[in-house]
DNA sequence: TTTTAATACCTTGCAATACAAAGTAGTAAA
DNA sequence: TTTACTACTTTGTATTGCAAGGTATTAAAA
């Protein structure tokens, strides 16, 4: 894919990771590592250094906790899980996303 | 509506908007007010200071191009057109769209 | 004539985000 | 003890959206 294709995909991307985020820890708790193969397999690719900060910031708001998990792979894991508020939020997201989804078809018709 | 939840939607036009000036600009010209009426048509709510640049930016990639054109209601107007290369782009984002639109549905599934 | 209002375009400074790149550290195998 | 793998973190940069304020033209009001 050429690279302002990718660019233009990378803007897209802006705003909705975080929502990406929540959507996949309220189905189940994920380490780093998980969270990046599902946005792989949902074709949304993301990189460590997108991802680290995003889910500090979002524990730091409160939306996420974690717990440390030890690894007979390598170091140990921080499983982040969602809060309740974790789940406002993504409530908050699910309509901001369909008025958005919204919006382009009107502009788009 | 509350101020957490602006965010959330302003986070998540980050990268549209290019699209939708595009949109916008594949059926008619138009200067910067009759844009701003559009998106607001579509409940996307954008001010001039995002605007303003925003054109210039996409007339500098090529994607636009402008006249001027007299007003009998007050100072000149820049009427925008899209360009071939803009009218590529544009297909571009239709595809970059509705690819996270996929990615978004198969996360919420 | 001067002032005011309306319209239109533009700029500056700031905050938030995504990413590339490099860094730190634990575990296990060579 | 060195190397490879895994996992988490930080730094610096570019881009974007926005609030706020600025410039300029026209026409109507004072």
């Amino acid at each position: 894919m050429e690279a302002s294709s990718e660019n233009v995909r990378s803007q897209m991307r802006k705003g909705v990771l975080e929502y990406c985020i929540l959507s996949i820890l309220n189905h189940k708790e994920a380490y780093a590592s998980n969270i990046l193969d599902e946005l792989k397999k949902a074709n949304m690719l993301v990189v460590e250094g997108t991802l680290y900060p995003l889910l500090i910031r979002q524990k730091n708001q409160g939306l996420l906790t974690y717990r440390w998990e030890e690894s007979t792979q390598g170091p140990p894991r921080k499983y982040y899980m969602i809060t309740d508020q974790g789940r406002e939020q993504l409530a908050e997201m699910d309509a901001a996303w369909q008025e958005l989804v919204q919006c382009i078809e009107t502009l788009r018709k």
